[in-house]
DNA sequence: GTCTATAATGGGATAGAC
DNA sequence: GTCTATCCCATTATAGAC
């Protein structure tokens, strides 16, 4: 019974790979180096991942599962666009605190728009729906309900984290970055009505 | 005097490697790949450029030249979200048409946010002073005042630009796009008043 | 000055020893 | 089953022929 060995061995060399990207990037990736990482001889890459493309899907995948929004302060009911500048400045406070997270991010996905583009859509579609959840508990904080889809709003949402994040990692302007916060916050919250609200019988 | 020949080798050196990397990304550009698209034999490379990153230096500086918000619709004065959503659908529109060119513009910044990032900081700022301009001629057209200081609204500008542009890539739904603009132009709108009002005494 | 031919390196993959 | 040693290919860069 070595199959938990195997799947431990797996494991181990997606998180070196990922260890090795965060340093070198997707292009100092190579098998050699990952083994390397992982102390392991070079050998057992093989034995493991027929190839070095397979290892690449492991590791979106991977990212994937890790939540992107995970800090929502929830401290007491507040204002919604509160709850919001919150709930992005913990993100941005992530993103400042270990920036190479979503630099392998994006060199994962450069990659992959042209060799997985499957794993990539499932990879933002994942973010769209944490965004998702993370705008229904917002609103559920603020006591607010959201005037559109809100799936709709999620895809806007997760955009425009996707642009925060581009934004923030070509410049690393932390003040511009939080001052975009409070415009973003602004604009989704203006998304929503308070919760006793009677429909707006106009519509856009 | 072959000081104009180096030049011309040396831009169509840069155009064969936009054109590689368009088709197979930055990992496929190899000196070889780009000599054998330009029709040059290999010497001829290492006469132009002493290394490979030299010539990726050179491509982000040609990439930055080519402006990204190129068509904006000045049809007659209009509503200030009317002339957003018109521009921004110019560059959707742009975008599906080309992917390909933001597709190498996201797989060299991923490479030089590591290797060069005084290029790509070069790059971005180059790209936010574009949406300066643009703006400031937008505002023009609809006849009204920005609220906030241009280069914190060209800040948010550029950075929903990117989100859009990545989100797009890594899921190529047009019509959540399209809906996604509708909200960028109503956000966006919101932060300027018609030019002749009195100046709002509250502030953020 | 231009390019061919080659050196030197590092890569992915594998055959076969243990 | 595990890993060492090796194959073979592609790459960058250069040395030296034209």
């Amino acid at each position: 019974m070595r199959r938990l060995a195997y799947a431990d061995r797996r494991a181990e060399l997606v998180d070196a790979a990922i260890r090795v990207i965060a340093r070198e990037g997707l292009a100092g990736a190579s098998t050699r180096a990952i083994v390397a990482e992982a102390d392991m001889p070079l050998g057992a890459f093989h034995y493991v991942f027929g190839t070095r493309d397979e290892l690449v899907t492991a590791v979106i995948d991977q990212i994937t599962e890790q939540e992107r929004l995970a800090a929502w302060i929830d401290a007491g009911p507040t204002d919604l666009e509160d709850v919001l500048v919150r709930g992005l400045e913990g993100y941005l406070r992530l993103l400042e605190s270990d920036p190479t997270r979503e630099l392998v991010l994006l060199d994962v996905a450069a990659h992959a728009v042209r060799h997985d583009p499957d794993a990539v859509q499932r990879q933002w579609a994942t973010y769209r729906a944490g965004a998702e959840s993370s705008l229904r508990y917002a609103a559920e904080l603020a006591d607010v309900r959201w005037t559109a889809p809100l799936d709709e709003i999620a895809w806007s949402f997760a955009s425009a984290l996707d642009g925060l994040t581009l934004t923030w990692l070509t410049g690393r302007d932390g003040e511009a970055a939080r001052r975009h916060i409070r415009f973003l916050a602004r604009s989704f919250a203006a998304l929503a009505i308070p919760r006793s609200a009677q429909e707006a019988p106009d519509a856009h």
